[in-house]
DNA sequence: CTACCGATTGACT
DNA sequence: GTCAATCGGTAGA
């Protein structure tokens, strides 16, 4: 396969606009499953089918970042949505979309994608062959598309060098499935975990709480 | 400044 | 299944 140049990239997967970005976070986080997630560098190109993601709604969500309103750490996550909020964790990365109108500070959380293009420079960035843990999980991603701390505020709506592209829903991605969230100790346990069933690259336990199908629009 | 801890991962029983 | 390494963000003295 040829290598792809920038311009080239992004005619073939035009990115997902900022309107897209600029709805209810579930609905997003729902409408992100099936999707690209996309990563030019002169190193070559990543891309990956999002197969699993999280929701993170402020104010009503003690799990998430801006629960307790705006710090250094969650400033993105008050802005433009369609913008990248990366954040460090246990010495790792996870990347996520910014959601909703401008102030509102939820997100969606990556957690995992099947690898399709740049396989071999996934394979590099993570030190590892094994195709099926390349990108199953949130850190394990990030490793493996390059993404770390530079990339935090970043526009995905724009002509830059990382975006999300795709089509809605195909039939060919099976059923949605529902459940509480990885890592997340909650009181009440809500189902906020979205993942395409029966999918190798889905990352976490088989079993969770609140796990059940999802209903398509 | 110190202390605590997490939207994780990989190694191990 | 269990467990600890890891380190930046946050709150509190």
């Amino acid at each position: 396969m040829a290598r792809l140049r920038l311009k080239e990239a992004r005619a073939e997967y035009p990115a997902l606009s900022r309107r897209f970005y600029n709805r209810d976070t579930v609905d997003v986080a729902v409408d992100l499953l099936g999707r690209q997630l996309i990563h030019w560098t002169p190193q070559g190109m990543t891309s990956g089918r999002i197969v699993e993601v999280e929701a993170y709604l402020a104010h009503r969500d003690p799990a998430c970042h801006t629960y307790r309103g705006p710090t250094p750490r969650n400033e993105v996550m008050f802005g433009s949505p369609g913008r990248a909020y990366v954040y460090s964790i246990h010495a790792r990365y996870c990347f996520n979309t910014v959601t909703e109108s401008v102030g509102e500070g939820s997100a969606v959380l990556i957690r995992a994608v099947e690898p399709i293009a740049g396989i071999k420079l996934m394979q590099a960035r993570r030190g590892l062959l094994n195709l099926r843990d390349l990108a199953r999980g949130p850190a394990r991603l990030c490793e493996a598309f390059g993404l770390d701390r530079r990339y935090d505020g970043l526009d995905l709506t724009g002509s830059g060098r990382l975006w999300l592209s795709g089509t809605k829903w195909s039939a060919k991605m099976g059923r949605i499935m529902r459940s509480a969230r990885v890592g997340v100790t909650e009181p009440r346990h809500r189902c906020l975990r979205f993942f395409l069933a029966d999918n190798e690259y889905v990352s976490g336990p088989r079993k969770m709480p609140g796990m059940g199908p999802v209903k398509r629009n």
